[in-house]
RNA sequence: GCGCCUGUAGCUCAGCGGAUUAGAGCAUCUGACUUCGGAUCAGAGGGUCGGGGGUUCGAGUCCCUCCAGGCGCGCCA
């Protein structure tokens, strides 16, 4: 078995890199830029003119307002500034309004609104400048440099080696590997690293031994007892019997203690080439596969408890060695060696998050199940212990999945719903659907999967629902092209003929994608990119309601054969970052 | 007892560092197909944003407190 950590990280090769060849605009960010240039140049023109008196320019804030209404954008900088100013916000903001248009060459309309917002509308060809942009950039539309040259490693889903991924770990990988796209999209080189917990000392890996162990005898026929506490799967069952079956007998007669040692490794191995399996057909691949045991063997765990002694952040006490995490906000010190000698978990996870600074990684991530947050302190205590800074490590913890079953809790016999194998959820559902379906909602809430609605072929299945827009938009363009209709180039289409508000929705949609990537990858929020992707297939069946595509003048069909186009372009994208297919028929 | 998460429409949930009249899907009711995929779309009803204080010109959003539910608090991992 070989799973060495890899002590360099080297070039995610199993994933598509997001990040762009040139320098590229991102569009939302770049209208945003132009308008707070343009408020601060007014803003400044009136306080040299004495229409504002103010000691220091504020920040300005350009928000996408609730209705469109209240125009393309807007900006409360004259209600920030009422209070300073002493004046009502509304006159502040018709001085700053007054002096805004001079400044910039896409605003069309600006208008004082509500309380003292600023609104401000659009020049129709800036829409059309998205539709371009899209196009010539392509499955890259979206990506920015905001964080390139910098590196990050993820560490997500990190089971024990002793039973098949489960739905509650697969919760973590969805969230884990979208978080890594999203993380590649804005720039970042990451790493996706899956820790085994797979050290010898582990109560549970031995009593996983010992469940094999007691398996494999029952099958050859004697009669020992499967601990109380043991893994009582079937999957133990069948390890043992493929045991058997190209091994036979020859364990029987070792002593028992080499026997058990023996039977944890044949688990172990095969523990992982099912996880292996089950996360690959998830749509889950890892940069490195990191063993916890190599950190023991290798003796980096012993080496950074001698670093933690000699920075003061270690002491022995009872027979025990123990980490001062009390000194960087922990409730209580932590064991570090009992005092049996055996080094605890946390001694391991110290080391690791140790090595994984050395490998060089500007950030660490680490995707945590539910049970873990009473780790954060810790773990991040004994980086500071050690000389890092905490503030480069981030911990997502996500909350539990309960999977229902038309309306009832789905138990497997006494296991919680998340502890259902991950393997026979994308059985019965389908990846796609799942991975939408755990994806869906906040890694803080719990998430309640309802397996109906996800097999459900229908527009109530929000998979189903996205991925049918884009085989709409593939139809479209397929028939297009076998009626004779060449799709047309960019550039020799008459974008003023997108005028329907429809089609204006649709675009506006479209130029949010690269804000809803920065947003989702520097939160940590993957669940966004569902709703976002719901949003824009309905604004497409708006649309594709509203406005004919084939059959009408060759100008205005050639004009939105481009904007579908665009469409299809990105809601692709949207798909391809969740890991989800985009089907051009169903 | 301490810590973390959650509490928004009948149900499942969005609501970004506070801001213009709190949103979506489902469910309920009413509508729309001789033409590009009806696996679609339109409309209606439905909310003291768990309660109470506070900060603010302005709070679902920030602070305090209480209540309810979930999960953690090991010389287990």
């Amino acid at each position: 078995m070989t799973h060495d950590p890899d002590r360099h990280p080297t070039p995610n090769t199993q994933h598509p890199t997001y990040i762009p060849d040139g320098p590229v605009q991102v569009i939302l960010t770049m209208v945003k830029d132009e308008l707070i240039r343009a408020v601060e140049s007014a803003l400044e023109d009136a306080k040299k003119a004495g229409d504002i008196r103010i000691k220091e320019m504020p920040e300005v804030e350009i928000d996408v307002p609730r209705k469109k209404e209240f125009g393309d954008y807007s900006t409360n900088v004259a209600m920030v500034l009422a209070r300073e100013i002493g004046a009502p916000p509304r006159e502040i903001a018709q001085r700053i309004a007054d002096r805004v248009t001079e400044h910039n060459g896409v605003i069309d309309k600006v208008q004082v609104a509500g309380a003292g917002f600023i609104n401000f509308y659009l020049k129709p060809d800036w829409y059309h400048q998205v539709i371009l942009r899209i196009h010539d950039q392509g499955e890259r539309y979206g990506t920015s440099e905001r964080f390139i040259g910098q590196s990050i490693l993820v560490e997500y889903v990190s089971a024990n080696p002793n039973g098949p991924i489960t739905v509650g770990s697969g919760r973590g990988g969805a969230i884990g590997d979208v978080v890594s796209n999203l993380l590649e999209a804005v720039g970042y080189r990451v790493f996706r690293e899956y820790y085994i917990n797979d050290a010898l000392n582990s109560l549970q890996m031995q009593n996983f031994g010992k469940s094999l162990e007691v398996r494999y005898l029952q099958l050859l026929g004697h009669d020992v007892k499967m601990p109380e506490d043991g893994y009582q799967g079937e999957y133990v069952i069948q390890v043992a019997k493929d045991i058997v079956e190209r091994d036979g007998d020859k364990y029987v007669h070792l002593p028992k203690e080499d026997r058990i040692a023996l039977f944890t490794d044949m688990g172990e191995y095969a523990m992982l080439e099912l996880q292996k399996a089950d996360l690959e057909d998830f749509g889950i691949a890892f940069d490195n596969w990191y063993s916890e045991r190599t950190l023991h063997e290798s003796s980096k765990v012993t080496k950074c408890i001698e670093q933690l002694k000699e920075r003061g952040y270690a002491y022995e006490k009872e027979g025990a060695i123990w980490l001062r995490s009390t000194a960087f906000g922990d409730d209580k010190d932590r064991t570090l060696v009992r005092s049996n000698g055996q080094p605890t978990y946390i001694a391991a996870d110290t080391a690791y998050h140790a090595d994984k600074f050395e490998r060089g990684f500007n950030r660490l991530l680490n995707v945590w199940g539910p049970h873990h947050h009473g780790y954060i302190a810790r773990t991040k205590a004994a980086v500071a212990a050690l000389g890092y800074d905490p503030n480069r490590l981030d911990v997502l913890i996500f909350q539990v999945v309960r999977l229902f079953s038309g309306g009832e809790l789905v138990m497997m016999s006494k296991r919680r719903g998340d502890l259902v194998p991950l393997r026979e959820l994308v059985d019965e559902v389908g990846k796609d659907a799942a991975r939408f379906f755990l994806l869906m909602r906040s890694a803080d809430s719990s998430l309640d999967f309802d397996l109906e609605l996800a097999k459900q072929q229908s527009s109530e299945n929000p998979v189903y629902y996205v991925q049918y827009a884009h085989a709409r938009i593939s139809s479209i363009l397929r028939q297009a092209e076998e009626s004779g209709v060449p799709i047309p180039s960019v550039s020799d289409v008459d974008l003023s003929l997108i005028t329907h508000p429809s089609e204006i929705d649709l675009v506006k949609k479209l130029s949010d994608w690269p804000g809803e990537i920065d947003r989702a990858a520097t939160a940590y929020e993957p669940h966004r990119l569902t709703a976002y992707s719901t949003d824009l297939a309905a604004l497409f069946h708006v649309f594709y309601r509203d406005c004919r595509v084939l059959g009408e003048s060759p100008e205005l069909t050639a004009a939105r054969l481009v904007l579908v186009q665009a469409a299809r372009v990105v809601l692709a994208n949207v798909l391809g970052m969740m890991g989800i297919s985009a089907p051009e028929k169903m």
